[in-house]
DNA sequence: CGTATATATATCAGATTGATATATATAATC
DNA sequence: GATTATATATATCAATCTGATATATATACG
C-alpha cells in the first residue's frame, strides 16, 4: 500500500496533524506497519499540493504551528480507488506474507552462540513485553482524543482479538518450551 | 543485528554462495527476517576484505563462478562478540517488538471501504497461505542441501513449533470471527 | 533549578530495497 | 520442435525510507 493511501485511510477516521499520524502508528498500529517522520510530512504536503487534503494552521503560542489535514471528497475518492486495487493487487500477487524483521527471532536462531545467562534474560524481557502488549489489546478504557476513532473502528475490534489470542499461544509456547533453548555447557 | 553478523552467523552453520543465502532468507527465514542481493553480495565483499570469510570460486561452465564464502576462525569472533552484543542492547533498548509491514492488517483497517466481495477473496486467500505455512513449518521431511544445515539447528525446532502454534491460531480465531467484517450495505 | 519528556515540523545523510543487466541451463507448455 | 518460464549466479543503482538531528517551547519531576 502506497504512503498516500494509507495517510488518507487514516485521515478519513477524522482531522489529523503529522505528529497524529505519527502517534498512531506509534500507538495502535505500532504491531502492524508504520511510517517515519521523514514520510509522513512530505506525503502530507503533497497530498495537499493535490487537493486530496486540506490544511488548517492552529498557532499555538510559540509552539510551531500545528497543521491539522481534513481529507477532500477528492482525496476520499483516491484512497477508495487505491484500497480496491491493493486488494486486488494484494490478491493476484499471491504473495500473503507479512514483512517482518524479528532481532528477537534471530537471537533465538543464533542462541548456542549466546551465553545461557544472556539468552535467560532475552527471554523474560521478551516474556514482560508480551504481557504487557496483551493487557493493552484488552484494554477497554478510554485512550487519548487523536487514538479514539482508530479505536472505535469495527475492524480494530476484530484485529485487537486475534492480536491477543496469537499473544497468548507466544506466552503459553514459551513458558513451556524455552527450556528446549538451553545448552548443556557454556 | 548488523547484516555482517547476520551473514557470518547463516555462515557458520557451513560455507554457502550469497544465492545460497538468500535462499535460506527466502525460505525457512522468509517469516522473521530478508535482505536482498543489494545488501547481501556488498556485505560479502567486505566481509572478505576483512578476512572474516574466505572465498573459493568454483568456475561453471559458463555460468557466472561460483563463489563460496566460508567463515574464517577470526569471522567466528566477531559474529560471538556481536551476537553477545546485540542481545545485551537487545535488553538495554527496552524495544522488544518486531519490526512489521503487514499489507493484509491494513486491508483489514480500511476494509470498509472495500467491497465485501474483495475482502472475502483476500480472506480466503490468506486463509489459503497460512494453511500452506502451517504444512510447511510441520513438515519433517527432506530438504535441498543447502538448507539443510539451518533445519538441523536446535534452535530452529523450537522456532517451528511456535510458528505453528501462531498459525493455528490465527487460523481458528479467522474462521470462528470473519463474519464480524461484513459490512451490511456495500 | 536543572533534567527529562512531550509537543510539533522539517530536513537529510546513510542504508536498503526492488528492479534491472548479463548469461546459461533446464523444465514446462504448446 | 519451438517457445516460454523458471532456476542458477553475481553485480549495480535509482528511488525510497529510516533514524538522527535541528529548532523551539511547555510541562512535570525531584
Amino acid at each position: 500500500m502506497q504512503k498516500e493511501t494509507l495517510c488518507l485511510g487514516l485521515l478519513s477516521l477524522g482531522p489529523r496533524s503529522g505528529y497524529e499520524i505519527k502517534q498512531m502508528f506509534e500507538g495502535p498500529l505500532s504491531d502492524f506497519y508504520s511510517l517515519s517522520f521523514g514520510t509522513i510530512y512530505p506525503t502530507l504536503n503533497s497530498l495537499q499540493a493535490d487537493k486530496y487534503v486540506s490544511c488548517k494552521q492552529h498557532s499555538q503560542s510559540k509552539k510551531p504551528d500545528k497543521k491539522v489535514y481534513t481529507i477532500t471528497k477528492k482525496g476520499m475518492e483516491l484512497m477508495k480507488d487505491n484500497l480496491l486495487g491493493d486488494a486486488s493487487s494484494y490478491i493476484r500477487s499471491g504473495n500473503f506474507g507479512d514483512q517482518i524483521k524479528s532481532e528477537f527471532f534471530l537471537l533465538l536462531l543464533f542462541s548456542k552462540y549466546i551465553p545461557n545467562e544472556t539468552m535467560n534474560t532475552v527471554l523474560n524481557e521478551r516474556v514482560l513485553y508480551l504481557r504487557q502488549k496483551l493487557e493493552q489489546f484488552k484494554y477497554d478504557g478510554p485512550v487519548p482524543g487523536n487514538l479514539d476513532a482508530i479505536r472505535n473502528e469495527k475492524s480494530v475490534s476484530f484485529i485487537r482479538g486475534l492480536a491477543s489470542a496469537l499473544i497468548e499461544t507466544g506466552l503459553n509456547y514459551m513458558e513451556k518450551n524455552r527450556h528446549l533453548l538451553k545448552k548443556k555447557i557454556n
